[in-house]
Formats: structure tokens, C-alpha cells, sequence
DNA sequence: GATTATTTGCGAAAGGTTCGCATTTTACCT
DNA sequence: AGGTAAAATGCGAACCTTTCGCAAATAATC
């Protein structure tokens, strides 16, 4: 195998560090803004790039936002689960989802529909923006 | 009151019932290709209007697929439900939403979070793709 | 340090979606 | 029917996000 894998980069760390510190799904330009504010200059395409690849890794969970665009956010690989969203500060917050299951049994027995994947997702108030 | 509201025009008719007829989320563009194919000449904006309308009337659900791209279709507006999406033919069935209350109060209890809304969808296959 | 695979920056290009404006169509009123 | 005002349409340009190609820079390996 030739393969010799992930280079350690400047870019890469930074996007990882700034997405380590939120708990909430960030854009691509926005966290290109935010490289550039710590003045960092990395090209937005690079940002795209490493986002794929954190996303190819298993790293990182995206989904797009009510508007299309995509939006990233750290996530623990191995721990399935959902996200409750803030509308007023974004922050999202991870939900458990055991009752998930019987959901899916139901699905199957009274729709004859089988799960493959499902996605779920809160809007509305976490408890320090209430 | 000044509003004549509602104009009732071809292309709305049309949009309308290429809606009406299929049970799947479908494109801008889809949309657009079937009333050219259809050979009814509306152009792409008349379209983006039509379905903005519509979505702002409540009568269709909109929602940006994988790839970041805004698909529509036509909903119940009253009934508030859920849909399972088959991976296969894309078609959308209603799934009802019991269990999703219980879940709601428990989101309450164990995350201090005030639900406003939700979004709930399914992948899979669907009984006649199975 | 030399070599090679990988990553980066840049600009261009490729979607999807919105906008401005002149023109057409619709509803409403006589 | 004919006239009028509001709303909808078509067209092209503009806008935004995302991808791509390629030459230059950087990281890992020896």
C-alpha cells in the first residue's frame, strides 16, 4: 500500500482548534472569517478541503442549514445521536435517542419501511436563552 | 383592505398540479424540465417565485436535500407529520408523529430545552423497493 | 539535505438562487 | 366590453456557495 496518509498542517490544526471550541455548526466562510480575524491566511478553498477530509475521517458531522448552506460541526465519531438547536444563540446540544428504536420498529410494521438512516434535529430554546 | 391577494395564472395551475401528482421532493429545476417537457413555456424564476408562494401560503413543505439543494413538495398543511424517504425511488411517505411528544417532554426535562419545532426524516426503502 | 506524496493558493468555472425592470396578465370596477 | 391598478412573468445579469485545475509550497521519509 502507498498510501502514507494525513500530513499534519498549519491550516489543518487551526480548523480543527476553531472547531473544537464550538459547540454549534459553523459554514465554510465562516470559518474562513474567523482564520482571517486571527490572522491566519488560508485560502477558503483549503477550508472547503479540510472540511471534506474531517468529514471523509468521520470527525465531523455536517448538514445544511435551513438556507442550503453547509455547516460543519465536531462530533463524536462512535456515539450515535441528535442535536437539539438554539434559534437564538445556534449552540447545539447533543440528544440522546434511545426511543429512536421502537420508532424505527413502528416504522417498519405499520409502513413496511426499512431504516437505513434517519435524521433528527430540535429547534428552539436551550436553557441559557430562555 | 388594499390586497386582491392571489392571482390564479397558468403557470401556477401547472406548478400545482405537477406537485399534486407526485408524492416525492422534487428541484427547482425538476420542475422546470417537466412543464418545458410538458411543452408549457414558464421560465426557471416564474418557478423559484411560484414555489416560494406557495411555501409562504403553507401549502408545501420545502427542504434542502444532501446536496444542499432545495426540493419541495406538496403537504398537509394542518396535519403535522414526518416523512420516510426511500433511497431508492424517493418517494416520501407520512409517518405520524405520536411518539414524538413524549420526546419533546423529556427534551424538556433533561435539557432544560423549549421546543419550537422539529425535523424528522427517515432513509430507507420503502415496501415497493424493497 | 534530497526525494516524493500531499497540501495549498489562486483564479476560473460551475451550479443554484435572487434581483431589476420592462412587459404582460389578472382581477376589479363602470 | 373597456379601463385601471395590482400582481405575475420573462429575460438576463448578478450573487453566492462550492468545486476544479494547475503550479508552487510544504510535510514526511530516508
Amino acid at each position: 500500500m502507498g498510501s502514507r496518509a494525513d500530513y499534519v498542517t498549519r491550516s489543518r490544526e487551526w480548523i480543527a482548534s476553531i472547531l473544537s471550541r464550538e459547540r454549534r455548526f459553523l459554514s465554510a466562510a465562516e470559518i474562513h472569517r474567523r482564520l482571517r480575524r486571527a490572522g491566519e491566511r488560508v485560502s477558503l478553498s483549503t477550508v472547503y478541503r479540510t472540511l471534506d477530509h474531517l468529514r471523509a475521517k468521520g470527525d465531523i458531522a455536517a448538514r445544511a442549514d435551513t438556507a442550503g448552506e453547509a455547516t460543519f460541526m465536531l462530533c463524536e465519531p462512535a456515539h450515535h445521536h441528535h442535536h437539539a438547536i438554539c434559534a437564538n444563540c445556534g449552540r447545539a446540544q447533543d440528544v440522546d435517542c434511545a426511543a429512536m428504536e421502537q420508532f424505527a420498529e413502528s416504522l417498519r410494521k405499520r409502513h413496511g419501511f426499512r431504516l437505513d438512516d434517519h435524521a433528527l434535529e430540535f429547534f428552539g430554546r436551550c436553557r441559557s436563552c430562555r
